[in-house]
DNA sequence: AAAGCCTATGTTGCATGCATCAGGGGCGTC
DNA sequence: GACGCCCCTGATGCATGCAACATAGGCTTT
């Protein structure tokens, strides 16, 4: 049930190079606008220089990193602006996703989403906001994966990437009365995809997104630089 | 109104190495299935394996190319499972980009939309079917950008190379009176957006994509290997 | 003749070296 | 003291060379 999205490795991904550079800029290890030295990942993880380029290229193709030629790459932080347009594709791709699933009504995911569902509620009783952040995650990548359209998971992995969920997503969960509000909501997208009304589950999961993001794009950690 | 977009050079990027390799791959020189040798493209570019590597390895993150490691780089036909995921994409896509116009509202785009129209139904009755494939192509395009949603024009981008559309658009516009019908719902879609209805606009562009995939999807070439 | 091994070849994967250039700091000038 | 010029440093951009490996084809063996 964890990741194991794109387990095949990219071709000459020197043991998923990609991957472990992606993970350094997205886990904040670097500060946002810090540039990041090819020699100083090429030592850190024992290679040459060249395939740390052609990884640091693909990050800068995927908007997480900024390259300036003959200056260096530097930790790409989303304007707030690109926040917005990220979550109006979030809302319109995982309407999609809902869509899908309650058309293709898959017994085996249905049944991953009630249980995340009562671990949902049981962590917004307790309040264990970690928890509930975990289990929303889950609950948004199983039913865009239980969409069984890859691309639509490629498009929307990388939509995910930029938005550097967690963050956000903890923000989000940090407002008052939005815990309960969030679990309500994804109860009503599984009613819809359980009853396979998939226009119904779209609208279900685009209100719920759209609700989630304005409180992600509020108050708490105001941060309003860009 | 030409494709503007991206004028910006990728950090290194010899003078659009990049974009001149996709085109070559997207212009069908290649057959698809080929190998499209390092050394080759090198030669053709005059520069050495290192950036073509490194373009190569974005294609393959944009899914044209497929590179087998220590064998070679393939040129990637999507399969026919992909292409109607592609498009389930896309109606998502531009339906969002029809709803975000019309919310806007911007009477610049809408200007060049009727422009295009008008066009459309001249070609449509002198039956120029190429004329007609470039004006749908301009018409979808000016709604994407004109949601002023760069991500969004970002995530269309990626999904049109993969879509080599070109192809796709001429069988649609070779099916019997799919021409006409097409233009019905460029004018749907265009009234919805003059009407500043975001959800009519989002929904007019949805049926008029569906309608257009579905046409695709069928008769002309079967080509069903995939 | 069919099957299996083995070598030959073409290609990739990566390390290294050097030219190039952006930016910073020091110096001189006004 | 402020401004502007110039060199210097550090990083990138790319070419090149070599090792590794997947595949094909022939050869041997049964």
């Amino acid at each position: 049930m964890q990741d194991d999205l794109e387990v095949v490795r990219e071709a000459g991904d020197r043991d998923g190079l990609l991957d472990r550079i992606r993970r350094l800029v997205l886990g904040g290890d670097f500060p946002p606008g810090a540039v990041v030295p090819e020699a100083f990942l090429a030592q850190e993880f024992d290679v040459s220089r060249t395939p740390i380029r052609e990884a640091l290229k693909q990050l800068q193709h995927e908007g997480l990193v900024e390259i300036r030629p003959k200056v260096g790459t530097f930790v790409r932080e989303p304007t707030r602006r690109e926040i917005i347009e990220l979550f109006q594709l979030k809302e319109s791709l995982e309407g999609l996703a809902a869509s899908l699933l309650a058309r293709r009504g898959d017994v085996q995911e249905l049944s991953v989403l009630r249980r995340n569902l009562e671990e949902s509620e049981m962590a917004s009783l307790t309040h264990d906001t970690d928890a509930y952040a975990r289990l929303v995650h889950e609950f948004h990548w199983t039913i865009v994966r239980g969409s069984d359209n890859r691309k639509l998971v490629e498009h929307y992995e990388r939509l995910m990437n930029q938005l550097a969920y967690q963050r956000l997503v903890l923000r989000t969960v940090e407002h008052p009365g939005r815990l309960e509000a969030s679990t309500r909501e994804h109860r009503a997208v599984l009613d819809m995809i359980e009853h396979k009304d998939p226009f119904g589950a779209e609208s279900a999961m685009r209100n719920h997104v759209h609700a989630s993001s304005r409180e992600a794009l509020t108050d708490p950690a105001p941060d309003r630089r860009n």
